[in-house]
DNA sequence: CACACATATCTTGACATCAAGACACTTTCG
DNA sequence: CGAAAGTGTCTTGATGTCAAGATATGTGTG
């Protein structure tokens, strides 16, 4: 009987002509969602990094040589808009951690590129990070976290082509 | 070969050294938070309201006559820390849908009531909502769903406790 | 070539959120 | 009873986000 069964409860007491089924699901992505959030920025902020910031770096980090992406391609990877990532950029700008660079392609975009300096500490971030994400994922069995990401991804690919 | 499968390629050619499994679970639940918040937003925005605004009215609403608590018990139930449900209530009494009493037992504290307009609301956007989860949710099968369910809910209590 | 349309990015303005701390009232305990 | 500690809520200041629209460059068509 965690929180998500308690509130299901109540709906079903008061508006029991409702299929409330749904809602358990639903629920408990959500807060799921925002306890590993919480949990993984502390780790983040042990690098002086955020969400947004981790995202940004990582998603140039990944990449590989020569880290560098366009805002658009960016914003199709991380699912913010592009006034967000604008916003992120020119914070990580400040930050010295990318380089904005006119892209020699098209006159119109840029690239966003990773510093020696956000490169470091993406990389050193990442460590943390996994073994973070290791922890936080230790209470389920390896057998289950296979299921898990089977059943997530399903419910995913239904939900992402619609 | 979804988009977090991807990530997870990329990062097994950069950083071979890294075990990058946790992140397939926790990078799917995010992206599935955010698209199953994208789509409820639509049904939310029909009633005026917002994630926010629903989920505090929505709580007040399944508690039962005579649909209050304290912003403290607000709180609690919505995972959100007191200025900001300052601020949500503050909003919330701004556009007439609850009502801010003095509570007669704390003279530290309130009451946080539905109006009679934020209970009419609440009871009729709530059928909209649970019609939009239950599509969300139509890509898996049910037993798919209970399966998910228990999954999601021993992934929750492990991290909750901790 | 010139005009219309498309695309990439940025700007603006409105909110939502959090952390930290302020403030008022309550409870506890000597 | 009165001081100290605890609790409930609000305030402040900084960020992050989005939607909508502005701006600049690119592309296609007659």
């Amino acid at each position: 009987m965690d929180h998500v069964d308690n509130i299901l409860k109540q709906w079903r007491q008061e508006r029991p002509d409702l299929d409330v089924a749904p809602m358990a699901t639903i629920g408990r992505v959500k807060r799921l969602n925002h306890a590993l959030i919480r949990a993984m920025e502390k780790t983040w902020a042990k690098y002086g990094l955020t969400d947004a910031s981790f995202d940004v770096l990582a998603t140039l980090r990944r990449e590989g040589a020569p880290y560098a992406l366009s805002p658009g391609d960016l914003m199709a990877s991380t699912m913010v808009t592009s006034g967000t990532m604008t916003h992120r950029i020119n914070q990580l700008e400040k930050a010295g951690l990318i380089e904005r660079v006119k892209n020699p392609d098209d006159g119109r975009g840029f690239l966003i590129s990773l510093s020696q300096r956000g490169f470091e500490l993406i990389d050193e971030a990442v460590v943390a990070h996994v073994e973070t994400q290791a922890q936080l994922v230790s209470g389920l069995t390896v057998d289950q976290r296979a299921q898990l990401d089977e059943l997530l991804k399903q419910f995913l690919a239904g939900l992402e082509q619609a």
